[in-house]
DNA sequence: CCCTGCGCAGCTGAATGACA
DNA sequence: TGTCATTCAGCTGCGCAGGG
């Protein structure tokens, strides 16, 4: 690929609006902080990078050196090999993808496209397949050594259910759960499009409410499985809880407005 | 004491131009 | 003709600092 200024590269643009991406940088954002996926100054400068990419949402092609400087100048220095660590991260969990470039035979600057919102666990179940084959392995050891001989037989027939969801999902949320996805993967997936819903408006401070919305969103997904055709199970939760948190937010205005007449 | 996060330094690849 | 410098990104190893 050649290198050029930005309108080269607009096509890549996954996003219609500067507001479409904030909004997908925020879930990703969220997703982030949730799993731990980067530390305080990768995000930083994942932050940084996001501001070079406003003129054609999502794609900038920023030199590292001018994005460092642009931290140094606003006293948020992080070093090059912090900006790298968080491209490499970024780029394994689906966020970024980087297009090299070429001008004159040499290289030349790097594009970087910001992708849309997938969530993170996703992108991470398959890279972290072998590892997690390991884990059981070693558990598997552990809880029974007398059948160490039989562990390459069937290693990688075992299902992680329920019992393995992260201790950030309330229990009352997985014991609902359960009855329809005993798989920890969709339990979690579930459970993340309600934080999602809930940063989005603001209620991420309330686990409460949140827990509240969640139980009802999901009541509401498992009846709708039964009496209906449900094309995307998380598209559909996530739609409910966007409703039920709007619906609450406005409840809330309306208490605000009377109480001050 | 160990782990994690971080910054720094140095090396590599690639084509070309400058200079002894 | 051969050597070195240039430009930019990617990677690695080392050491330091802070927290549990």
């Amino acid at each position: 690929m050649k290198s050029g200024n930005i309108e080269t590269f607009a096509h890549y643009s996954h996003f219609n609006n500067v507001r479409l991406f904030n909004n997908a940088l925020e879930q990703w954002l969220l997703d982030i902080h949730q799993n731990k996926l980067l530390t305080k100054s990768e995000i930083i400068a994942l932050k940084q990078l996001s501001k070079f990419a406003c003129k054609y949402p999502g794609v900038s092609n920023v030199k590292i050196g001018t994005l460092l400087s642009a931290c140094f100048e606003k006293g948020k220095e992080i070093s090059r090999s912090t900006f790298e660590r968080m491209l490499r991260k970024a780029k394994a969990i689906g966020l970024i993808n980087v297009i090299n470039t070429m001008k004159n035979g040499r290289k030349g600057h790097n594009v970087y496209v910001f992708l849309p919102y997938s969530p993170v666990t996703d992108s991470l179940s398959n890279q972290s397949e072998v590892l997690k084959d390991e884990k059981i392995e070693v558990l598997k050891e552990t809880v029974n050594p007398s059948e160490s001989n039989n562990k390459n037989n069937n290693k990688r027939t075992i299902a992680l259910d329920y019992e393995f969801v992260s201790d950030r999902v309330p229990q009352e949320f997985v014991s609902l759960t359960k009855y329809i996805f005993n798989d920890f993967k969709v339990i979690e997936k579930l459970w993340s499009k309600v934080s999602i819903a809930a940063y989005k408006h603001c209620y991420e401070n309330d686990p409460t409410l949140i827990l509240d919305i969640g139980l009802s969103s999901l009541k509401q997904l498992i009846r709708a499985l039964k009496v209906k055709q449900v094309r995307d199970k998380y598209a559909y939760f996530y739609g409910t809880l966007i409703k039920k948190f709007q619906d609450q937010y406005f409840k809330e205005l309306f208490i605000l407005g009377e109480s001050r007449q």
